[in-house]
DNA sequence: GACCTCAGGTTTCGTTACGAAACGCCTATA
DNA sequence: TATAGGCGTTTCGTAACGAAACCTGAGGTC
């Protein structure tokens, strides 16, 4: 009767739910892309308990997503930072920030922009696109199977 | 002791987690885009027990993500189908489903591909675009308060 | 009317995860 | 030796999950 994992669903999406998927988990990437380093950094600023950040940040650093160093100082003190496999998250993060100001709070209420640092202009939209570097339209789009595909999708 | 909700954060993330940031219910929303629309549909297709599948497209349905209709058809017969806000998700599901492509399978080895259906061009990459639609340079964003900003980002 | 079927749930109950507080451990400084 | 700070682990009560049994309302059949 153990809660259900979703590592054997051959879906990109299942993946990445049994990775960062749990309750908590993006939120600290989220804040440890606002800086945060140290274990009580991400415990004040989320208001999380303990054992369970001790818990989420043990796997994330198990899936890659975070790596924990020993600091040079005094006592027991370590860091986590972000991976390059915990970067790339920024495009997850970033598409449920603009869904939330779209539907959530409404667009001229968004608690937070994320502009590009010397022209100012704000991020927003992600756009897709194919390997030309060209916008697919997504209202055309259908699903295939991939190389690795097996029976789910 | 109850479990912590996030709709008190004044953040994108933190709220588009509390909407559909529950265990299961990014997996149903995918479903839904793949085409289930009954509640053995979702059941049969997730594994997911019923009671755990009815709370969750209640919440759905609740927080206008998905419609509930009932059908023309003998019995007692319902049919869930994604609203718009539903279908703008699927930019955090292609975000995930990237993401696991390139860390999870490995890039030659996604179970899934998102083509254009006219010209056969695969869905590669989400591109970060400012209101005039050129790309943003994403190693350059920084992070501002926006309009609806309070503390807490 | 009595009975059956089927989709779509709800109830029940045992197990697991979460949250808060207390406690332990390691290192360093006084 | 004592004390303190950072970083957790342990403990314990409550909430959520999973599986199976049960219920409900609409229709069809006899």
């Amino acid at each position: 009767m153990s809660r259900k994992r979703f590592d054997d669903m051959n879906c990109g999406v299942a993946q990445a739910l049994d990775q960062v998927g749990d309750w908590w988990t993006l939120l600290i990437v989220r804040d440890a892309f606002f800086g945060s380093t140290r274990f009580a950094q991400f415990e004040e600023s989320l208001g999380i308990a303990k054992n369970i950040l001790s818990d989420r940040l043990r796997k994330l650093v198990d899936h890659q997503v975070l790596s924990k160093e020993r600091l040079d100082e005094p006592g027991n003190r370590f860091e986590y930072r972000l991976t390059e496999k915990g970067r790339d998250l920024w495009i997850v993060l970033t598409a449920m920030r603009l869904w939330s100001d779209k539907w959530v709070f409404g667009r001229d209420k968004a608690p937070l922009v994320v502009a590009e640092q010397d022209t100012g202009r704000a991020l927003t939209a992600l756009l897709a696109v194919g390997e030309d570097g060209k916008p697919v339209d997504p209202s055309k789009l259908e699903w295939r199977a991939g190389p690795g595909a097996t029976s789910k999708s």
